[in-house]
RNA sequence: UGGGAUAUAGCCAAGUCGGUAAGGCAGCGGACUUUGACUCCGUCAUGCGCAGGUUCGAGUCCUGCUAUCCCAG
């Protein structure tokens, strides 16, 4: 709490961004790509680069967006044309050279299909956490290195810091815990946080706002982005459905003994925990427990239900070391905005990471990832296949 | 077509000696949110099967009708 309370009482930014110079290496100083999502965090971030000295490139990221539906996109989806547009004027207002680069087929490939694929199979997958791994931190990536950076650098609220001892590079929370990012980030590899700068992570959004209306940027007081960004609408049911043709094959609820209580729109309009949307008046509160794609079966169940014990998660990554050296005590987060909660992390013969609550947690859901910490320190995480009662 | 019971919002359901329609679920709206999750807040019957009657006043009493269920046929 102090810390944070500190953190308020220095000045928006005149004396880190002094504390924290680039390594000068040579006589250049050494090139930065800025992804710029054309809101405000981005546009900080290249800001705060600049201010202490790196050589910086902004570019904007075309994933998703047609050029005909830039009338309609609202505001505050994240890579739509207008987006483009602020984020140039942003490059503009902070004098960086700034390019458009063409994503689509390879967001499109490890990202949206993904994404519906999963849906399809009865999980509930995080697109964030895909597009930072494939896209922004490998191919993005790629393309900086072809244009002579050092660096990429996002917009994103989290801490990059290396670690003397052990020689890794380290992913830590931002400051401000409530817009922590590094659940969407733990599946960073070790050369790719080695080249990838996080200024945000030091700041609070208040201060970030601060800056930006200082600094007079077009975007100062644009809203934050909420939504999948390729799906804008946020009906995202009916994205899936048109995205590869088919139509959701309706199907049975079932109550925990698999007596059939009425009829779901198909599997793919479902994540485990869900409440609202089943149509289901059975005079006390109900949640999808369980997702049987199979079966094409929905299972509905109490909050007693619903309840996990711990649960295995698959596709791991650990940032602090290579494996997780043994049963580890960690803090957990399941879901994107859970709270992190106590529990142990420990390997499976089969490889697998088994995970252990201290006390039971809600709607364990397949699909999502599990993300374990030390305190602030990101120790790593994985896909969550299945709960453990 | 003998007897009994019940008919209150989409579902369940309270409603006392007649006094001016609880609550839950669902739905809807909003807050929160980098997942249509959770959570939280707000909203949701000028009307109680239909038609009459009694009364200052009826969901509550009376009459008739209709529907459904149960028992006997």
């Amino acid at each position: 709490m102090s810390k944070s309370a500190s953190q308020h009482e220095k000045n928006t930014s005149q004396n880190k961004t002094a504390a924290s110079s680039p390594p000068m290496t040579a006589s250049r100083p050494p090139r930065v790509l800025v992804g710029m999502s054309g809101g405000v965090d981005s546009a900080v971030a290249a800001y705060l680069l600049k201010e202490q000295g790196y050589d910086v490139i902004g570019v904007t990221m075309q994933i998703w967006q047609d050029e005909r539906e830039d009338e309609h996109t609202p505001e505050s989806s994240c890579c739509s044309l207008s987006a483009v547009e602020d984020a140039r004027r942003v490059a503009q207002t902070l004098d960086i050279p700034f390019y458009v680069m063409n994503f689509k087929d390879y967001f499109r490939e490890t990202v949206i299909d993904y994404f519906v694929r999963e849906y399809r199979a009865g999980r509930t997958p995080n697109p964030c956490i895909a597009c930072n791994r494939y896209v922004k931190f490998e191919e993005l990536m790629r393309r900086a290195r072809l244009m002579g950076c050092e660096y990429v650098a996002t917009g994103h609220y989290a801490l990059i810091e290396a670690d003397p001892a052990t020689g890794r590079t380290l992913l830590k929370k931002s400051v401000t815990d409530r817009k922590d990012q590094t659940y969407a980030l733990y599946q960073m590899t070790q050369e790719q946080l080695r080249h990838t700068l996080m200024p945000l992570g030091r700041y609070h959004k208040e201060d970030i706002r601060l800056i930006a209306a200082g600094l007079k940027l077009p975007v100062a007081d644009k809203a934050e982005s909420q939504e999948i960004c390729f799906v804008p609408d946020n009906n995202y049911g009916r994205f899936i459905e048109e995205y590869d043709g088919t139509i959701a094959e309706k199907g049975l609820f079932k109550d925990q003994t698999g007596t059939p209580v009425g009829t779901h729109k198909g599997v793919i309009h479902y994540t485990v925990g869900q409440r609202k949307g089943l149509g289901l008046a059975m005079g006390t509160p109900v949640y999808v427990t369980d997702i049987l794609p199979d079966r094409n079966e929905v299972r509905i169940g109490s909050q007693e239900d619903l309840m996990a014990s711990g649960l295995f998660a698959g596709d791991l990554n650990f940032i602090p070391y290579n494996t997780l050296p043994a049963t580890t005590r960690v803090t957990v987060k399941i879901r994107y905005n859970a709270t992190a909660v106590p529990g142990t992390g420990a390997l499976t013969e089969d490889g697998r990471l088994q995970v252990l609550f201290d006390a039971p947690q809600k709607a364990v859901t397949p699909g999502q990832s599990v993300v374990l910490y030390d305190g602030d320190l990101v120790v790593g995480g994985g896909v969550i296949q299945e709960r453990i009662r």
